[in-house]
DNA sequence: GCCAACGTTGGC
DNA sequence: GCCAACGTTGGC
């Protein structure tokens, strides 16, 4: 799950322990977290729009999508007009903090690594803000931020 | 249902 | 700040 830290960080995440991921308006994403998100599931808390983007810590599904009510808020920044409180079209899951890597794992060194040539983030264009992590990519780079712990 | 125009994302 | 990628909108 992408974020821009300056909107909200994996420590904003740390700070509050647990946080409703609100404001997705993307239909795919969306299909995402409703479909495929499972309380327990971990997820990859990337930071996009930084210096560097990257991979800066995991945190972990706590609750399952349920309706994201800022969808009829209009002093909201992610108000939808067409939103129909009768059949809600956006939701959020909820994600709670897990642990936040030494160093961030960048998008430069995932991108160099060929074992996550195939890995969505790495590919160009590729800005869904909700993405599915294949497992042996979601280990590996766990694997790349414990080595740089270590170093 | 096509597609041009337009808006947004996000790396660089 | 630029611009490629790509999603959405709306005229037809």
């Amino acid at each position: 799950m992408k974020s821009e830290p300056e909107v909200y960080s994996i420590q904003d995440l740390e700070r509050g322990g647990r946080e409703g991921w609100e404001g997705v308006r993307n239909y795919q994403a969306r299909n995402l977290m409703r479909d495929e998100m499972r309380v327990g599931d971990l997820v990859l808390f990337y930071h996009s729009n930084a210096k560097p983007p990257g991979v800066a810590g995991v945190s972990r599904i706590c609750r399952e999508a349920y309706t994201d009510d800022t969808q009829f808020d209009p002093e909201s920044p992610y108000y939808d007009a067409r939103a129909d409180p009768k059949n809600p079209r956006w939701v959020r899951v909820d994600v709670e903090y897990v642990e936040t890597f030494e160093d961030l794992v960048s998008l430069p060194t995932l991108k160099a690594d060929p074992d996550l040539a195939d890995m969505l983030v790495t590919q160009r264009g590729s800005r869904l803000s909700v993405q599915p992590v294949a497992k042996h990519h979601f280990r590996h780079v766990l694997g790349l931020a414990k080595a740089k712990t270590r170093a």
